[in-house]
DNA sequence: TGGTTGCATCGATCGCCGTTGAAGTGAACG
DNA sequence: CGTTCACTTCAACGGCGATCGATGCAACCA
């Protein structure tokens, strides 16, 4: 048993969101539910590049895509933030000054 | 304006801690300052793969060496853990039921 | 001063991931 | 139907980062 043990995860979790095209995404769908044409118009790159990268983000259980008609609406899993803020060490609670 | 700008701090900060090796480093570190050999005790990988890995820890500010005679201590640095936690879309609070 | 220990750095290789361009799917509209 | 729109998938390329072997270097010891 060593402290790699159960890093795997963790850290493939983590290299989901590392990447400043997905952050946007995921910063957007914090915001609320949208179709991908909005996530478009905040993410200037190219549609099959998004479209890549909410795939990424979807096999990762992060995000969950919904079809409304002609639009697709992505939207922020339950616990997708938890989960990421889960994967990184946590923050020590300071006491405060205990005298 | 857009969604992209500013996602690329936090993102190449999250690339670092997004790696196996180095978030099991950050992991043993939240414990409290230790030397290399200690590390290498609780990360089984090459030695010079371990100081690779704390170099990019270094130069991303999250950790610091004090040389202790012929050993060198590494430690977590201050709001190290925060500036990973922040570089994260932040969890909503969500409101305990209010009504 | 020479050897050993503890760790860092250098140079090279290799695999993965982000990006690209082009083709594909599938729903709506005339 | 055929077209258009919104989005996805595919194949291929390129660069970067993780890893490895070898070397370098500082500190302690005999």
């Amino acid at each position: 048993m060593n402290a790699l043990d159960g890093a795997a995860g963790p850290a493939a979790l983590l290299a989901v969101a590392a990447d400043p095209n997905r952050l946007a995404v995921l910063q957007v769908l914090a915001g609320g539910t949208t179709c991908v044409c909005r996530l478009q118009e905040q993410i200037p790159i190219a549609p099959n590049l998004l479209s890549y990268h909410l795939k990424v983000l979807r096999e990762a259980g992060l995000i969950s895509a919904a079809r409304r008609g002609r639009w697709i609406d992505y939207s922020l899993n339950d616990s997708a933030l938890q989960r990421l803020h889960a994967a990184l060490p946590a923050v020590p609670v300071d006491e405060p000054s205990p005298r």
